[in-house]
DNA sequence: ATAGTGCTTAGACTATGGTCTAAGTCAACC
DNA sequence: GGTTGACTTAGACCATAGTCTAAGCACTAT
């Protein structure tokens, strides 16, 4: 598979999947002529970039996830280790995320609820 | 007050409380000697200011929502449409959030389950 | 009066995560 | 054999949100 199907496939732009192989995120082997080809693996692979990528990992953190993965099967515990730890990190997102609603809505409330002729300059 | 106890306050520090004066997200009085002179209206606004960040508003929103509370009441509606708008965001961002957390536990799960002798380069 | 502190400004620099350009290669089609 | 199209590379450029530096002024304490 040729860069271009890859971009449509993962909705990821060229340009991007070349950076992330730059940042090696990613790597690819290449066909005769010297052309990015990815595999089955590849796909899976950068799926699960792209889900780490939703949950707020940065790219540097899905980079040591990724030497982890090219070292083999005896990383496996620290890879589980990291993502326990990141678990962690979207519960507490997940969290915050409710508590911004809450004072929002709060926030709105009061905007509802207050007559219009009083200073508003405070909002 | 001035800006250094500002930075204490609110945890904002001196560097990006006058980088959002030039962006103009605030506007603050001076002293006699030209200095921001911070009073108890400005500390209100920019916790608020705080609180719309941390609901991920972008500094250009936030700008947006400063002008129109500078223009005076008649622009309240308006601003309560934002925060409106803004609320579905969050709305969106906290469910976003939770389906995270359920993706990133089946994966979890699944790699607590799998034999560690299979090939586990896919992850 | 001179050093120190705390502010002022403009503007340079940083990090993150892309996004794009320029120049070049290679295979295929006409 | 020339053009087209899809790729290659290095490196420039962009937006966001700061973060810091340099030079300078005003007040205070010694």
């Amino acid at each position: 598979m040729i860069i271009s199907e890859m971009a449509q496939l993962t909705k990821i732009s060229e340009y991007t999947l070349r950076y992330y192989e730059k940042k090696e995120l990613i790597i690819v082997s290449r066909d005769a002529r010297g052309r990015r080809n990815y595999d089955e693996n590849d796909i899976e692979w950068i799926r699960f970039i792209q889900r780490l990528k939703e949950t707020g990992m940065p790219l540097r953190e899905i980079k040591k996830y990724s030497d982890l993965r090219a070292e083999g099967d005896q990383t496996i515990p620290e890879r589980r280790v990291m993502l326990e730890t990141h678990r962690l990190f979207v519960v507490a997102e997940q969290q915050k995320w409710t508590q911004n609603l809450c004072n929002l809505d709060a926030k709105i409330e009061y905007y509802a609820t207050i007559p219009l002729t009083t200073d508003q300059t405070k909002f």
